[in-house]
Parts: structure tokens; sequence; C-alpha cells
DNA sequence: GCGAATGTGTTACACTATAACATCACAGCC
DNA sequence: GGCTGTGATGTTATAGTGTAACACATTCGC
């Protein structure tokens, strides 16, 4: 692997996808993937009420377990989910988030990746997890504006 | 201003302490100052108590101008607030976070900053505010294990 | 069968944040 | 003085986010 600092928590880059995912996971992964825009746990949990969840926390353990293969990214500035547009990308991934509309741009940059890696060898920091979020407008609702 | 990625809200480089701070504002921020870790809103209240300070609002709302000036960040992936350590730089605050004894370490980086903006003109989104936060292990606390 | 590991279901609760409304303080002005 | 505008403050209630604790089910290997 390229960068030090994982993008999910699977550190092997192959790895990803071992284990089948358990109905729940499925259930919610799908959720995520219909939607354009970061979802809250208890919109995704609204959404499966019809598929007999109730309860936050089948909805919460389904996203952790998720999160830790990198299948989706927590945009912690919403506290909403989304389902990550490149799994197996070695890069922390970056997401671009639209005050006005919701719309989620993921990219990763590899020079980004290495000025962080940087910082953290000089400052003998050993990085686990990367949160980089840009909220701001996309070019629709820049337009609108 | 150099960067187009404003650190703070204020757009001005030379604003952040125009009008003086408010008694709570005042409070809130001595407070900060005074962790070497981040603290979440309810445990500002619960130091401020004895001061006077009851409810949860009288708290946000200080943090809110606090964050409006640059003088407080939010982490976000931890629910919790910390006084800035470089008020007045023009860069995005990155935050390097010990997972193990919460310390907290605010540092820069111009070629991070120009590459976000580079990614914001070609894909022509408006950048208002970025979080950048690494969850790790501090020096001390990764030697401990 | 039996135990271990993992996914699942449920209730109750803790933590984080804001809505809505009332009050107070101060500055400028007629 | 009296009026008004603006912004900070105070208070109650409530919305939104996330987890603890416990019980049950399934699968896999011995």
């Amino acid at each position: 692997m390229t960068g030090a600092i994982p993008h999910g928590a699977a550190s092997g880059g192959e790895a990803g996808a071992r284990a089948a995912l358990g109905k729940n996971d499925r259930a919610v992964l799908d959720v995520l993937r219909g939607a354009r825009s970061g979802l809250g746990a208890y919109d995704i949990l609204d959404a499966l009420r019809p598929a007999g969840l109730k309860a936050p926390l089948q909805v919460y353990r389904a996203l952790n377990r998720l999160m830790a293969r990198g299948l989706v990214h927590k945009i912690e500035s919403l506290n909403a989910y989304v389902a990550c547009a490149r799994p197996g990308d070695a890069c922390a991934a970056a997401l671009a988030i639209c005050r006005a509309c919701g719309a989620v741009s993921e990219f990763t940059d590899a020079e980004i990746d290495r000025r962080l890696n940087c910082w953290c060898r000089e400052a003998a920091f050993t990085p686990e997890q990367v949160t980089l979020e840009i909220r701001g407008l996309c070019t629709d609702c820049a337009v609108e504006a």
C-alpha cells in the first residue's frame, strides 16, 4: 500500500469484501447508494422501517461495519453518511459538500496525503484516520445565488 | 488574503477582534484556553456553572461567535471544541487529535491549501469552510502502546 | 452436542444541539 | 427624558444523534 493513512480501516489494500455483508448491512448500503446526498442515521432508519428495522442501533451497527470496510464515509460536519464513491482507493477520501443542495463529491489527492504523512512523521504522530471535508456551494447552487 | 479558503469565517484578514467579546464569550474562551484537549459544550457548561451559566444555549451561542471570529475550532469528529492555536493564520487549520489522551495539535500547510483550492477551481465548487482532522496516537501514547 | 464468534432485536438512556420566547443593556437620536 | 434599534443574555422545552446493557439466533468447527 502506498499511503500510510488508510482510507477506511481495513489495512490490506485488497481487502474490503472478505466476508459477506449481513442483511442489515446490505440494506443500509443500498439506501445510501440510492441517495445523492448524505443521509442521517435516522433517515436511513425511516427508509428501512418498511423492511422491518425498528431501532437506531440496527442502523448504527451496520454503518460501523460498512465504515470499517471503507464502503461508507461519515460526514462528520453533518452527522451524516454517504456511500464511498471509490472503494479501494488508498488515499484519504476528501468530501466536498454543498450546503444548499447537499450533494457530495468525493475525491482524493496524493499530494495532500503526502503532506499529511509528512507532518505526522515530523510530529511523531501515528495517524489512523483522516477526515477532510469542504463545505461550500456546488456549481449549480453557486449560479443560483 | 492569500488562500481562498478562510480559516474562520471573518473574511477580512485583519479582522477577528473588532468588537469586544461578550461576557460569556470571554468565559468560554478562557475555559478552552485552559484545557489541553477538546472540551464538549456540556463540559464547558459544567466548568462555568459556578460562574452562573445554566443552559447549554449560553455556551453554544458563545462558541458560535468565537468560531465566527476564528478563535475557536470545532472538532467535528468528537463534537468538541478547542481554542485556536494560531489565530490570524490564513490557511485552513488541521487538527491532529490523540485518541488516547485527547491532546490536540494544530497545524497548517500551504501546499494542502493550494491543492484544495485547485480541486475546487476545477470542480467549480465554491469553498466556504474546511474541516481537516487526523485521529491517531501522539508520541507519548504511541510508546506506551 | 457443544462452545465460540458474529449478527440480530429491543428497551432504555446519555449526549449534542436548537427552537421559541422573554429580558436586559447600551448606543444613537428626536 | 423618552423612543427605538441592535445585539447579548436568560430560560424552558424539545429535537436530533449515538450508545449501554441484555437477550436471542445462526453459523462454523471440533
